[in-house]
RNA sequence: GGGCGCUUAGCUCAGUUGGUAGAGCGCCUCCCUUACAAGGAGGAUGUCGGCGGUUCGAGCCCGUCAGCGCCCACCA
């Protein structure tokens, strides 16, 4: 017997533990499946904490995962964490600042390292177990980290041979630079925001007549020492004259040429754009194409580097404070002409939030082009599809247009970037296992290359790295790759999806999965993004704790929606996910406290088949409904239409199986004749209805499953999700009960309107010329007799006689009658009604009141206001329901 | 500068082949009836953002405007 009330605590604990104690999450438990369905799950950063985000994320696989088991898949989640390299680094350096230890560079790099893996695996424990509580259900005995061994031979494969297909290629070029990580990062990791500044127009004296001067306008002066030229619109009439000539640069001697370039914008400051190849990525294109050599100014912490062709006054200085310090002095000399109020973006990085650094240097690309337009084919093929489909044109886009990927990056911890450099001859030697000589040269002299790659390279790699690649013959590479779906939110499809596709097609020649699931974001109940320094983060553990993690799934799997829409985390919504598991338990309770043990021994209970030849009318309509709600189940679930699948099933439970059918059964299991039959009904609805919501709420269905007396199964998880049997879907038998149940709403308005006591009959009127309706009004009766107490129920097709005093109300085709004659007192009941109609009366005049005042006053709370307008709303409505009621009675 | 999404009940949102507007919460009335008061029964509620068009018929298709939100982009 199940206790009163779903306590989810110690079942959640319980059933975790029997699960993976059974080995239930693996893909063994179908040994000779003949279909197979896997996936990996998207790798948390091993910084993080779980969020929403991730319970969302993860619910959606788990379902996928469980229902594809229920069908007999043989069934493959991989589960596994992300190194995180410059997020976990920064953690850690952060963590060592704040204990006033050593910094990283006095630790040296292995000790750091170490340091870091000690905090990672750590970091890793905390993180499964936080997604355990989910009642999540991955292969944990296969958990991955992108730095294990495995995964790492894939990123020094993946490396070579991309370096071999020249795919990768070592390169000078501008790069985002974060001064604050001492890094480059790559274009997607750099956020730019807008930002209040300025324009400087700064004079550059002619070189042969110093009394001329061209003007320049820039938002950073303090690069002005990197400057190797001036460039003007070659078709600008103001410049035709100087182009050619040399200007000097302010505050030094250098001596620099006005070119001229269709680049630059005559409309824009004053049409003449100093080139700092150095610190400008549009200024190197130019210096580029001119032949110019770039001059540094920024080192790679941010601040002036000590070169003799820059003013010793701002040597060593921070960007920002020489800015200053130079504005002061081009002031002090005079060739400052103007300082304007300017906004403009500016990129920070997404780790830190420094302003970065746009900075010439030497790093590691993966030449993006080939790769791109692999998966352009590859989705022109069919191979790829987006759910929703719209998030296809932003992966089109982004891949059409795409930048090569800078994936080096100076830290130490990652994957270190397998280029050995040769002290001899300066080549480099790209190999999967570190060489022992020089490819070139044969020298011993190497030094492996110190920077590590950018986290998600081996991101990129995780489908396959993870099941065993680059050994093709791997048993799960050989089983479960290519996966099937990735579920993930649309702010990686660039930083990771797509990265995927590329390597996958590259490396594997398969795309990685075949579809995309992109589910919305959650925001807080405002709508705003959650985020920590918001402080609007919700911990979906402590959600768990507080509400049990099926109601939690289930609410939160009702608001999923087919559009991806971003979701607004309603905790009522939960709350009602909640409601939903108590109402399954106490439904459960019912039936198996219904059910007669046949055999006291084995507690067995009748195991008969459903009688069809003895199905009463409710018994055909909860079994159409019941395979209607299969088959819409499964459609939905096939469909990725989650919210949709919640909806269904909550409405069968609630208002089909336990709203109609439960209380029609105490009925029928009252009738000798019915009364088997009744419990076989109810035990197949039951056991049905806990394998569909499994998927969504799998520990309460599990609990439950386990205490049902027929049950061959040793877990629901392996028990067979169902499958509708068309036979038992009737539309007309639906339709009709739907219709008697809708009288039985009517009869049931009137009697409460008119305060009919419960145990007083009443005589009903249906007037309808629809043969169905009479019909089902006729064999229905036995339903309307057990819901509304019949004196005598009539149809007919005219209303006849003097009908004064009747309640109308109309379902469908018909009219329901119910003379009012003998059943109440008139007289009392007018005088009730008016008496309520004069306190609405004074309660609408005091609301009005108030709401004039709130006008006057033109400062009430909106809340208080609107809360004032509804009831208001409310008043005047009964007002006007109860003057109908009103004339009804005096008709 | 391009692109995308949203606007439906007091609140949060569903609503795909165009065919009588839905759910949950909240609100009102009644009921502790042994599955469940974390419940039951009944009820009220909408110019489907504005305007125009296509159609026998538009929340849905087309055009346009407005408000909100997001993404992308090298203009110094």
């Amino acid at each position: 017997m199940l206790s009163k009330a779903y306590e989810p605590k110690d079942v959640e604990s319980r059933l975790y533990q029997f699960w993976e104690e059974n080995g239930l999450f693996k893909p063994e438990v179908h040994p000779d499946a003949r279909s197979r369905f896997s996936l990996v799950i998207p790798p948390p950063n091993v910084t993080g904490v779980l969020h929403m985000g991730h319970a969302l994320d993860s619910s959606i696989q788990d379902m996928l995962i469980r229902w594809h088991r229920m069908r007999g898949d043989k069934t493959l989640w991989m589960p596994g964490m992300d190194h995180a390299g410059i997020a976990t680094q920064n953690v850690v350096e952060r963590n060592l600042r704040e204990q006033k230890g050593p910094t990283k560079d006095e630790m040296g790099r292995e000790a750091f390292v170490n340091l870091v893996w000690e905090w990672a695996d750590a970091r890793k424990a905390d993180i499964a177990r936080q997604f355990k509580r989910l009642g999540i259900s991955p292969d944990w005995d296969r958990t991955r980290f992108t730095l294990d061994e495995g995964l790492s031979r894939a990123v020094r494969h993946a490396f070579a041979h991309l370096y071999n297909k020249g795919l990768i290629y070592q390169g000078t070029y501008i790069v985002n630079w974060c001064p604050r990580c001492v890094s480059a990062i790559s274009d997607i990791e750099t956020d730019y925001v807008d930002e209040e500044s300025h324009l400087w127009e700064i004079s550059y004296p002619l070189a042969d007549s110093p009394d001329q001067s061209l003007v320049v306008a820039t938002t950073r002066p303090e690069t002005m020492f990197g400057d190797v030229a001036v460039a003007v619109n070659p078709e600008d009439p103001r410049y035709q004259k100087i182009i050619g000539k040399n200007v000097r640069l302010p505050l030094t001697t250098r001596e620099i040429p006005v070119i001229a370039d269709e680049y630059v914008d005559m409309a824009f400051g004053t049409g003449a754009l100093k080139i700092t190849p150095a610190h400008d990525p549009n200024d190197f294109k130019i210096g580029m194409q001119h032949g110019l050599d770039p001059c540094w100014v920024i080192d790679e912490r941010g601040q002036i580097r000590p070169e003799q062709w820059i003013p010793q006054e701002i040597w060593g200085l921070e960007r920002f404070d020489a800015r200053k310090r130079t504005e002061a002095m081009l002031e002090q000399q005079g060739h400052l002409v103007r300082k304007q109020e300017h906004s403009h973006r500016v990129g920070h990085c997404q780790r830190c939030s420094t302003t970065i650094e746009p900075l010439l240097s030497k790093q590691w690309f993966v030449k993006t082009k080939p790769l791109a337009e692999k998966c352009l084919e590859s989705l022109d093929k069919g191979e790829i599809k987006f759910i929703p489909e719209r998030w296809t044109k932003d992966y089109v886009r982004w891949l059409t247009d795409i930048q090569d990927w800078c994936i080096s990056r100076q830290l130490w911890w990652g994957h270190q970037i397998p280029a050995w450099h040769c002290d001899e001859c300066r080549e480099v030697t790209v190999a999967e296992e570190t060489p022992s000589q020089c490819q070139h040269c044969g020298s011993t002299h190497l030094k492996q290359d110190t920077d590590v790659l950018d986290t998600w390279f081996s991101s990129g790699l995780w489908p396959f790295s993870t099941m065993g690649w680059p050994d093709t013959n791997a048993e799960d590479y050989k089983n479960f790759y290519p996966t099937d779906v990735l579920v993930t939110g649309f702010d990686i499809i660039f930083f990771w999806v797509a990265r995927m596709t590329m390597f996958g097609l590259e490396l594997t020649e398969k795309s990685p999965f075949h579809t995309v699931y992109i589910h919305g974001l959650i925001r807080d109940e405002k709508g705003q993004k959650m985020s920590k320094s918001k402080g609007n983060t919700v911990d979906p553990v402590e959600m768990i704790d507080e509400i049990g993690c099926d109601g939690f799934r289930f609410g939160l799997t009702s608001l999923i929606t087919y559009g991806g829409q971003d979701i607004k985390l309603a905790k009522d919504k939960l709350e009602q996910g909640k409601l939903f598991a108590n109402k399954l338990w106490n439904a459960s309770r019912f039936v198996l406290m219904n059910i007669d043990p046949e055999d006291q021994e084995t507690g067995k209970v009748d195991n008969q088949p459903i009688d069809r030849s003895q199905l009463s009318l409710m018994d055909q309509w909860i079994l159409s409904r019941y395979n209607t709600a299969v088959q819409q189940a499964n459609q939905l679930l096939s469909e990725y239409k989650f919210g949709e699948l919640a909806d269904t099933l909550y409405e069968f439970v609630w208002n089909g199986f336990c709203d109609w059918y439960v209380e029609y059964a105490k009925k029928q299991l009252h009738e000798p004749a019915q009364r088997a039959n009744t419990q076989r009904i109810l035990l197949h609805v039951l056991d049905g209805t806990l394998r569909l919501l499994h998927p969504v709420m799998p520990y309460i269905t599990e609990e439950i499953f386990q205490k049902l007396p027929h049950r061959t199964d040793r877990s629901i998880m392996v028990a067979a999700f169902p499958q509708a049997d068309e036979a038992l879907i009737d539309a007309g038998i639906s339709a009709r009960i739907d219709y008697v149940l809708e009288a039985v709403r009517a009869i049931r308005n009137i009697r409460q309107q008119y305060s009919v006591p419960h145990q007083q009959p009443v005589k009903v009127t249906v007037v309808t010329t629809e043969p169905q309706e009479r019909e089902a009004l006729s064999t229905g009766r036995g339903i309307l007799d057990h819901f509304v107490k019949l004196e005598a129920l009539d149809v007919q097709d005219v209303i006849n006689g003097k009908g004064h005093h009747a309640a109308i109300n109309v379902v469908g085709h018909s009219r329901i009658v119910v003379p009012l004659e003998g059943l109440i007192d008139i007289e009392q009941e007018l005088d009730r009604v008016r008496k309520k109609i004069t306190a609405l009366l004074k309660e609408q005049e005091q609301l009005y009141k108030m709401m004039s005042n709130f006008d006057f006053l033109q400062r009430a709370p909106q809340d208080v206001v609107e809360k004032n307008k509804s009831r208001l709303n409310e008043v005047n409505k009964q007002v006007k329901a109860l003057e109908e009621q009103l004339e009804g009675l005096a008709r």
